[in-house]
DNA sequence: GTACTAGACTCAGAAAAATATTA
DNA sequence: ATAATATTTTTCTGAGTCTAGTA
């Protein structure tokens, strides 16, 4: 890239692509696959029977047994239902579905235990179907695409507590369909017998296809792999501002020490918001409609019951204790010492509150985003996110790094500077099913290798011992091979007990999140450089792949 | 001015698939 | 060598942020 600039605004000068891959069509289930209602056979028509089977499929989740999602499956199935099955089906609980969940679980067993040639034939027809759908021309440069087959339909599945979980995701129809490309590039064909909803030409937008979704009727897209040109030059921009945030940080930071000390409410609110925002690196929040989505906040949109006031905790002076739930209803949980101007300001926001209201009633993040305009051009509640993640990294690999250690001990290292940024993120997962097993096999081959070990150190012993009494070529090889054993066990032993470090450390963090979305990867880059490491230990093939402009860019000097 | 909303884009963890390791 | 299992990578699509256009 880099070839040219476009004037403002524009994305592209051409852009042609095969369109969507729609999901497949709905393949009615075998005769004697039988749904029951109140324990009678019955016969479902066949958009009831496919509604049903999103159920079905669906049966050991635990969401089946949520009275949410019953509630909007029932509602939702019963509308694809024809009278006389209206008339009928009339309670869920009544619902066999068992036969047909049994269906699917031993057809995705047979899918396992498939030939391997069955396997490489699919395998094959994934890779055509990718080579022919799966790439653009955007202006001179054959592009991978994202997402590039259609959504298919289901049943929706909220993150949390999600008021709509459970209704019917629709299957989308090349009707439903807008298709962008360039004026001059061949127009994708829709299915035969179908047409698009439109075809437009607007070079202001980066996306290829886009359709309305039925839950929470808002646009989803078709856009371009994390590869591309496009996607690669805005991450690029998003740390160039973040960078131009850690120059006048310091400024905006007295700057918000100052105001909260303002006449004025909505300056001091603004001013704390602004300091959780730079200090926890929370996100900032912006209002969400009531019962369309999860009850989750952000900074601005925090409520006065989501935190608790301690003028002094565990030998700590006013401390905060946050308690809510995030994007995606991850928990954010933390007590925090803050300052006491902070603190008193926190008091003085609740004065007179009701658990439910806004702590801070005089913001929202439109008024924050654009104090911060004025602060620096470019500047949002993100950056701080982007800018506290990217130098934090930058801190803890300096402070971390030891020059004389070998590779997976740095390695471990890195890890664990990624882990800082991901703990000031809240970038949780849930721990893997089979964590405890896991750590346990790990420790008994740590167990084992150490026996190794005195083992090996016991016969270079006594071959010192014969080396000594005989004192012949032969026996002194020996010495010299066994020697070379203990040295190889020490390396492995060390590099698992790194390994089982590393894993306990990480047992709920995520780190791919922060990697991926907050980290300069010229940071990383920069450092395996530096030490050594390559960076496939790092970065993986797609990883290396999205971060190609900064592996390409940066040497071992690079400072955030 | 400002508030509201649609639109476009980034970021998020779970689940599925692929691959590596072990039995 | 093969099958079972563990781990890593990729896919999926939901959930945020933020802006521009409109009332």
């Amino acid at each position: 890239w880099e070839e040219e600039r476009y004037p403002e605004g524009i994305k592209w000068k051409f852009l042609e692509h095969k369109g969507p891959v729609f999901a497949p069509p709905y393949e009615p289930l075998p005769e004697n696959v039988k749904f029951y209602y109140d324990g009678k056979v019955m016969k479902l028509s066949p958009k009831a029977e496919e509604v049903a089977t999103f159920f079905a499929k669906m049966l050991d989740h635990e969401y089946t047994t949520k009275e949410i999602f019953r509630k909007n499956f029932f509602k939702d199935w019963r509308k694809e239902m024809t009278n006389e099955e209206k008339n009928i089906i009339t309670n869920l609980s009544k619902c066999d579905f068992t036969q047909m969940s049994q269906y699917f679980k031993a057809q995705s067993e047979a899918r396992k235990q498939m030939s391997k040639e069955e396997k490489l034939k699919i395998k094959e027809e994934n890779e055509k179907l990718l080579k022919e759908y799966g790439f653009c021309i955007m202006d001179n440069h054959k592009e991978r695409i994202a997402n590039f087959k259609i959504e298919p339909p289901g049943l929706f599945r909220g993150r949390g507590n999600h008021p709509k979980m459970g209704m019917l995701k629709r299957r989308i129809m090349p009707e439903d369909i807008i298709i962008n490309c360039s004026k001059d590039a061949k127009v994708p064909s829709p299915p035969p017998g179908h047409k698009w909803k439109e075809v437009r030409h607007d070079n202001k937008v980066t996306w290829l296809v886009s359709w309305t979704e039925n839950i929470q009727g808002s646009i989803k897209y078709i856009m371009l792999n994390p590869s591309s040109r496009i996607k690669g030059e805005k991450d690029w921009q998003k740390y160039e501002t973040a960078r131009r945030l850690k120059k006048c940080v310091d400024k905006i930071r007295n700057q918000y020490r100052e105001d909260w000390k303002s006449k004025e409410m909505k300056v001091r609110q603004r001013a704390v918001a602004l300091y959780f925002i730079d200090k926890l690196a929370l996100r900032a929040g912006n209002e969400k409609e009531e019962g369309e989505t999860a009850d989750t906040v952000g900074c601005c949109s925090l409520r006065v019951e989501h935190i608790n006031l301690h003028p002094e905790l565990d030998g700590q002076e006013y401390v905060v204790e946050f308690d809510f739930l995030g994007k995606d209803s991850i928990r954010y949980y933390n007590k925090v010492p803050v300052e006491k101007r902070v603190f008193k300001n926190l008091q003085l926001f609740m004065e007179n509150k009701q658990p439910e209201d806004d702590l801070f009633d005089r913001l929202n993040t439109g008024i924050l985003n654009k104090h911060l305009q004025d602060l620096m051009e470019g500047l949002t509640a993100k950056v701080f996110r982007t800018y506290n993640a990217s130098i934090t990294l930058q801190q803890q690999l300096k402070e971390l790094t030891a020059p004389d250690e070998n590779i997976p001990a740095k390695i471990l290292s890195y890890n664990r500077a990624n882990r800082a940024v991901a703990i000031l993120c809240n970038h949780q997962r849930a721990p893997p099913k089979t964590f405890e097993k896991s750590m346990m096999n790990l420790q008994s081959k740590i167990d084992a290798k150490k026996e190794q070990l005195a083992d090996a150190r016991r016969d270079l012993k006594s071959a010192k011992a014969d080396a000594k009494v005989m004192k012949d070529a032969k026996t002194k090889k020996v010495v010299e091979s066994k020697k070379k054993a203990v040295q190889r066990l020490e390396e492995q032993l060390m590099k698992l007990e790194v390994q089982a470090t590393d894993r306990e450390e990480n047992k709920q963090i995520a780190l791919g999140t922060s990697k991926l979305n907050y980290l300069d990867p010229r940071i990383t880059v920069a450092w395996c450089k530096k030490w050594g490491v390559p960076i496939e230990k790092i970065y993986n093939k797609t990883q290396r792949e999205k971060f190609a402009w900064a592996i390409d860019m940066a040497d071992e000097d690079y400072e955030f």
